[in-house]
DNA sequence: AGGTAAATTTGGATCGTTCCAAATGCAAGG
DNA sequence: CCTTGCATTTGGAACGATCCAAATTTACCT
């Protein structure tokens, strides 16, 4: 059941009320500032604690107050600079509270997530801010962190019975209408034939960015042709890797919507190994506005998500759900900006 | 002295003990895998957990055993990539070792790291990892951690009298090894004209970093001009903004050891503002290996650290330090690799 | 059947804090 | 001197687990 430490010799309420011949409630009182306790003893008491070194166990206060000082943080990816913008994020906003973050990465592992889940449960957060993993399953996560505990789903929705979960709340991206966004301004450009590259079909992050491009796609009355709806794992390497399929055909795109920006990085130099210059043969657009994509050759047009501000916005939400915790769960949707930069140039005519 | 959230009726060890009629201590036994309970009784307990849904309580557990199954990461600066590396390889291992990753993240500042650290220390967390902001005190941070809690000191030394904490495990990039190893590359490449740019004087990895240049400038007979070595927050931003102080007078160099990759791309973009196209009118190398560096125009010569493995190097320290409490300090200097890419180019002829 | 050893189970104290009802001290008023 | 009222202080029982010594049951021998 997972291992432990133990502890050195600490110093407690006792020693400091032996200390100053006080009782343990009177130092009790003292460390929580109530103005019962008398100015005088509050004075001997506090040089008490200075002189010992006292710390405050909050565990065993938690214990008997039935309260809970930390907040879970449950990341697919932390690795990803968006999430740990995100992270940095939330962990200002909950230590500003006085709570502290109790962090685990699952690496995109569902297997794992329940695991971290399971293990996070056992230390009793007051709340858990959860991004799942893709894949994942509603009911064996309700089943993980029970229904005592209020979670945010933040990014992606989950698979399985989602009624069963309907008190969660949820913070996402207005991921359909940014990738609307994106298709137009390509379209705005001149392009007729423009691909959706990247993702994984199974992630709501990904059938909502699909969404959006068809929706800009057919108000403009163009074709889908399926050939340029391309699948990857969302990240540069294997972004490189399918970069051929778009061109498998004959009507090959001249410009693609990618899912994130990994994935158009990716695209890039896949397309530098074909031969084509990205930004100039060729326009493709990102999605997260990752620090990498200002600076890219060319600078990639994409949409900023500001995931620092998703982080604090996650945190005050799961705060607020725990001053009302039987309001009705609350579903945000956060805009997206596009930026538009030059990877995202008119057509090439050859 | 912080906040904290009642927490629903949760199922207890002595529900589930009156649920199937044995003892508190039998359920214990059970959920501890004791070998000493009968085959039967385990069973029907075990059934009666899952019945009703019971949560470990391991905060109190923790709180009878006097043990702590908690390790502190507190990090100057989540949001860059190289520390979210890091710290998806600590939680990792800390994971699997049955350990959860408390999270502090202090954005560089000295007076949040003291406050994240007396909060988090009100946790009782068996070990701590900190890279410690600039500019912090080592008396400081040792009364705010106490000397029962080990502690790993990443990345940086700190300032203020290190003697005192002679106690604690060091683990440390070789920084001037790999400076020096990209000024050696740098001069094989045939620049005699070497700056060092970027990073603050008052860091240790500065220093060190500058010493490894110094050293292999000197090595190779060439001077080194005061004007050469230029201070700048180490961010992007910065860098761009302090470009213009290498070529302030006669001398300007055509190349540049750069403090680490996101000051090497900053100085990039501060070249080009100067009509100077970087890997070919001016040389210049970075540290870390930012994912970035590599799709960077040009691809940025960079010292390779691995983040995550540091990260699972830092998490198994510490596990190795809680097992062997009283061994003598470790300090570990790990080699960091030359990646040599295009912006190391020879000096241009103009 | 009786006795002993082994296998199981169990009450009660304890970890470091907070809660609560009750006790104490003190000054003023009659 | 004795109430009364207010400001302080205080024991002891929680919180949910674990430890320990002792009690109970079961198994095995003669």
């Amino acid at each position: 059941m997972g291992n432990t430490q133990p502890v050195g010799r600490k110093v407690t309420l006792s020693d400091i009320a032996a200390g100053c011949d006080v009782s343990r409630a009177t130092v009790s009182l003292v460390l929580r500032g109530s103005p019962l306790v008398n100015k005088h003893t509050r004075a001997r008491v506090e040089e008490e604690l200075r002189r010992q070194g006292y710390v405050y166990n909050r565990a065993a206060a938690n214990l008997r107050r039935r309260t809970s000082s930390s907040i879970a943080l449950v990341l697919n990816d932390l690795a990803n600079p968006f999430f740990a913008e995100f992270a940095a994020g939330v962990d200002e906003v909950l230590g500003n509270a006085g709570f502290v973050t109790l962090l685990g990465s699952t690496g995109e592992s569902t297997a794992r997530e329940l695991a971290v889940l399971g293990s996070l449960m056992e230390h009793g957060p007051a709340g858990i801010i959860l991004s799942p993993a893709e894949g994942g399953d509603a009911e064996q996560i309700l089943a993980a962190v029970g229904t005592q505990t209020p979670l945010l789903l933040f990014n992606r929705e989950v698979g399985g019975d989602i009624a069963a979960c309907d008190h969660w709340d949820r913070l996402f991206l207005d991921n359909q209408h940014g990738a609307r966004l994106a298709t137009e301004h390509l379209i705005a450009q001149g392009h007729r034939r423009i691909a959706f590259y990247g993702g994984h079909l199974s992630s709501s992050s990904c059938q909502q960015r699909r969404a959006g491009y068809v929706d800009a796609m057919r108000k403009a009355g163009l074709p889908v042709a399926a050939s340029w709806m391309v699948e990857c794992i969302p990240n540069r390497l294997d972004a490189v890797a399918q970069c051929d399929q778009l061109f498998a055909d004959g009507a090959a795109p001249t410009a693609a919507v990618c899912y994130n920006d990994a994935v158009a990085l990716g695209l890039m130099l896949g397309l530098h190994k074909r031969g084509l210059q990205p930004g100039r043969d060729f326009a493709l657009t990102g999605f997260d506005d990752i620090a990498e994509a200002a600076v890219s050759a060319p600078p990639l047009t994409t949409l900023a998500v500001t995931p620092r501000a998703r982080g604090r916005q996650a945190a005050e939400l799961i705060l607020q759900r725990l001053q009302e915790p039987s309001s009705s769960p609350r579903q945000t949707i956060v805009p997206v900006q596009l930026l538009v930069r030059a990877s995202s140039c008119p057509p090439h005519v050859a």
